[in-house]
DNA sequence: TAATATCCTACCAAATAGGTATGTATTGAT
DNA sequence: ATCAATACATACCTATTTGGTAGGATATTA
């Protein structure tokens, strides 16, 4: 069970621009500082502003925003963007015809809600006063 | 974000067994009422018996046994032994050198905790008790 | 117009998932 | 003693996912 470093990268990202909030920052900029590829990372950028999770300018001297305050946007919205959705095991995302009678079910499902309450718990802001 | 279908397939058969227990049942009885390919549930069982969950007895009229009663013995356990140790992300797991000065770990830790809190938190008599 | 960004798409290698095939060893029943 | 049923072991296979790289097109500004 484990989430992958494109969640994390894109957290890592994310908490550095909540820092930089509301100015903007390179790709660049922010491969180097977080020790990421700089092509990778372009990559998980596209993802997350095709989620609407942060704002663009292109050419020169262009970068990268926030879309929201760094106190209204939270880890969990990262990484679903990033990740796709959170559901720790398929029956939990598909419906399952047999759920109801399925004893492994609820178990799942209240996995699903822990780990959701954890990581919508933590917005940017949080994450950055941790230091 | 997901949990293998090993982990659903071996929880599955775990608690079919504790529906049995103190009883026996063979791979086979418990792959056609779990709907679960035959020869793949031989290597699950085989991982859990490795890891001291399961006992069996070879021969004819073989089969498994839960090495512990029901309520002593958690979904934790058994999604453990199957899929490796719960680390939601690599960095909780094999000791970061910067975790201390690094936002993103607390979360991860967080997470790592409640995550293993649920599933430890399930015996195998509550899973059946459920229905 | 040159430099610096984002954006877009295709490719690639390694690992993992999920499963099959084949055979061996052990035991109980006939 | 033999046969059938079972656990046990290992090798193989295919598809998907992961984590990247490569090369360029497009937009903006100095």
């Amino acid at each position: 069970m484990k989430f992958s470093t494109r969640a994390e990268y894109g957290l890592k990202a994310m908490i550095n621009l909540a820092h930089t909030f509301p100015g903007q920052k390179s790709i660049k900029e922010l491969s180097e500082e977080e020790s990421i590829s700089l092509k990778y990372l372009e990559r998980l950028m596209g993802t997350l502003k095709k989620n609407g999770l942060v704002l663009s300018t292109k050419g020169q001297s262009g970068g990268y925003v926030l879309s929201k305050k760094p106190s209204q946007m939270t880890a969990g919205e990262v990484i679903e963007a990033l990740d796709g959705p959170i559901a720790p095991m398929k029956c939990t995302s598909s419906n399952c015809a047999i759920a109801k009678s399925c004893n492994s079910s609820t178990i799942w499902t209240e996995l699903e809600h822990q780990i959701k309450k954890t990581l919508y718990g933590y917005t940017l802001k949080k994450l950055t006063d941790k230091k």
